[in-house]
DNA sequence: CGCACAGTTGACGCACATCAACCTGGGTGG
DNA sequence: CCACCCAGGTTGATGTGCGTCAACTGTGCG
């Protein structure tokens, strides 16, 4: 595991070759030119209601799905990690019914046209690699669903850890027990659905457990066993 | 609007047309033999962990997808429609990481075989019809998502009546402010992450705001604008 | 060196959970 | 046809997990 960003600005390269291979079965879309660019923390990627040309390709860093309601209340739907498709199905058809939004410094490629409604005849493989990325954040979305109204707010958060774990560990971004995660207590309260002063105190209890442990963005892992057991952790649904 | 159930079977003709209609894409399906059988409330038409054969439609009543956790605790993730495919994506492969429960007497359609992943060469019109439908479905669960995560159990409530009338208006089964729900208040329960026990506070609390009444199986919304204002429901995630 | 943003902590309040008792209506069987 | 039965609904008393408010502390960056 490697600091993507050393400095300011992340010039060290980020470990494109897994993220690419994650991007399996899209193989063709490594054929195409896109367009890398560069997304401050709290930019937008896809603004609510956009019609989004094209498809965003999260490289580096982390972006996330999320929602806001009228007075201000925001709801985080998805957390993406590098070799993530960021507007997976708003390029099917149609206008976003959410927004991407930054949630660290990242790297985003660019397809802009979409090569899924434009190809004539439609690439057969480029679609079933699209319906098993689907399927997958489809199963992340339940079980994120279980987290908000069934789990405790110290065992969602433990589950999340568990979660992004294994997924950055596809794409060769987390050792056995420990990723780079500098997202902030807010980002995360927002994804439970919890305050960021609860998330505070959920962090220290793990902390006290001696579960984990989280400076400078890096999350260590000092117990996963128990860490898993708390969180009622069950990566099945993560395979493909 | 017409109940389903006279008497002890869903002997009456269920509102098959616009069930069927709503296929749209899906209309080859209908062209292919469909066996119906029925379903009792409490029983699992799609067990946790089993590989589905074929696809299930449902006909007539209410399924839902839902996941337990170890310890008895139960999450609702879906609730199904007449028209939904209540396996949408199980089918495409591997097994399910959900079960699919009924949470009335419901008519199933079995289609044996899977369309699906059979056909070689892909039906692309079949195939472009479920995008659709696995597009809509992830709208409703990020939606969700939101309510679970930040909504107040009476909003949460609120939504959730508005979005079933909208869904089942779509296939002919509620008028502007009226719909058959006979789902219990357990099972809202597990649908919004709260107890049954506030799911009943929250339903006294809409009935003395002269919003809805619920007896024995029909809804009416009386205000339906200001039952939509309290949700901050917001129809767009359902258009197609 | 100091600003600004993120994290930390304590006091207190509320939405929702828990427990337990009681009601209600429609289905069933004698 | 009535009397029972029991799943589901209703209500009150009390407990608690998380929210709110507010002050303070770290930490990275200009």
């Amino acid at each position: 595991m490697q600091s993507i960003y050393k400095g300011k600005l992340p010039l060290s390269p980020p470990p494109k070759l897994a993220v690419i291979s994650a991007l399996d079965g899209i193989g063709t879309l490594v054929g195409a030119k896109f367009r890398e660019h560069q997304v401050d923390k709290g930019q937008d990627v896809l603004r609510f209601g956009e019609v989004p040309e094209g498809l965003h390709v999260l490289i580096a860093g982390h972006t996330c799905r999320y929602r806001m309601l009228g007075d201000g209340r925001r709801q985080i739907t998805a957390i993406l990690v590098p070799g993530d498709l960021c507007d997976l199905e708003a390029g099917l058809r149609g206008r976003a019914d959410y927004a991407v939004g930054a949630l660290t410094r990242c790297l985003v490629g660019h397809l802009p046209a979409d090569p899924i409604c434009d190809a004539k005849p439609l690439n057969q493989e480029l679609l079933a690699a699209l319906l098993i990325r689907l399927r997958r954040d489809e199963a992340i979305a339940r079980e994120w669903m279980v987290s908000l109204g069934r789990r405790s707010a110290i065992e969602s958060l433990a589950h999340l850890f568990c979660e992004l774990r294994t997924r950055l560990a596809d794409v060769g971004l987390a050792t056995e027990d420990s990723y780079e995660l500098r997202i902030t207590q807010d980002d995360l309260a927002d994804a439970l659905g919890i305050t960021s002063v609860h998330v505070n105190r959920a962090l220290k209890q793990l902390r006290e457990y001696g579960l984990i442990t989280l400076k400078r963005g890096i999350l260590v892992m000092s117990d996963r066993p128990a860490l898993e057991k708390l969180a009622l952790f069950d990566p099945s649904y993560l395979q493909p």
